[in-house]
DNA sequence: GAAGGGCCTTTGAG
DNA sequence: ACTCAAAGGCCCT
């Protein structure tokens, strides 16, 4: 067991904000779930997280310091954002929230699963999928199930997916597993793209469309220029900036990369957050 | 090339 | 039991 200074971290807002859904409350101020192939428990002590899991603690502290992006300053990204009374309001609201480091394809995956979806189906959706198709992980004598990679997903039945409670998103997931699998769409080399690039190659994933590729693009390859624009986000900023006008997606998204830059995704979570809360 | 509409599965929550 | 809404994408105009 390790403790890190939290750094001003909220565990509650990061792992509750919908950008990851295996995380299961352990514990009055702890949450238990995986980290890659690491069983991780997580609890908030005051200004420090304990960090306790199935690995040594030299392994355990960098591994949730990087997943928590500890070792980043949320502050600094906002410095240069034109941020407004309402703004302000939901960063306040919502504060210590982190955009988590999380692995590209577990995360390419999820949000496929999260189109015109809601966050407690999704989460059993991908608990289901873990527990069918992952890899068990002993702790302390309970099983616990990897989220299964693209090559498993790749052989995976579409049928089997449907009677798991995919419904139509089931063929998508493994068309996509498939285009990863195959390198047609290499998440690594994702990666290494400039941020207009990378979102043109993850478009041609199936599954994967204008709201999905932001999410990707911001939990999984840590872009924060993205902007993802799901209903609710898109009612709070019509709301704020188009006034008695109906905006696109699209326009919502060029306006909010003006406008808060850097922090675009910093600035979306914590307005996505806050409906969440209130 | 942009924008709008119909359709798609299932289920948690009220 | 019944209804509603849900971190949308695809395909066609």
């Amino acid at each position: 067991m390790v403790y890190l200074p939290a750094s001003g971290c909220d565990l509650r807002a990061t792992l509750e904000s919908g950008q990851v859904f295996r995380w299961r409350r352990w514990g009055p101020r702890g949450w238990r779930g995986l980290i890659g192939t690491t069983v991780v428990t997580l609890t908030q002590a005051g200004s420090l997280i304990h960090v306790g899991g199935s690995a040594a603690p030299a392994v355990l502290g960098p591994l949730a310091c990087r997943y928590l992006r500890l070792d980043e300053d949320p502050e600094a990204l906002l410095a240069s954002a034109e941020l407004d009374p309402a703004i302000r309001v939901a960063l306040q609201a919502t504060r210590g929230l982190r955009i988590i480091r999380q692995d590209p394809w577990e995360c390419l995956a999820s949000f496929i699963c999260a189109s015109f979806n809601n966050i407690a189906r999704i989460a059993g959706m991908i608990e289901r999928l873990c527990r069918t198709y992952g890899r068990a992980v002993a702790h302390r004598g309970e099983p616990w199930f990897t989220f299964p990679d693209a090559a498993t997903l790749a052989r995976a039945d579409g049928g089997a997916l449907r009677r798991l409670g995919f419904g139509y998103r089931a063929p998508y997931l493994v068309a996509a597993a498939r285009q990863v699998n195959e390198r047609q769409v290499d998440l690594a080399a994702v990666a290494r793209l400039p941020y207009e690039e990378a979102r043109a190659t993850l478009l041609r994933l199936t599954g994967v469309g204008e709201k999905v590729v932001e999410c990707v693009l911001l939990f999984g390859f840590g872009r924060f220029e993205a902007f993802p624009v799901d209903v609710w986000i898109g009612r709070v900023m019509r709301r704020l900036y188009f006034a008695r006008r109906g905006a696109t997606d699209r326009r919502i998204r060029e306006l909010a990369r003006r406008r808060f830059g850097p922090s675009c995704g910093l600035v979306q979570q914590a307005l996505y957050h806050t409906r969440r809360i209130f």
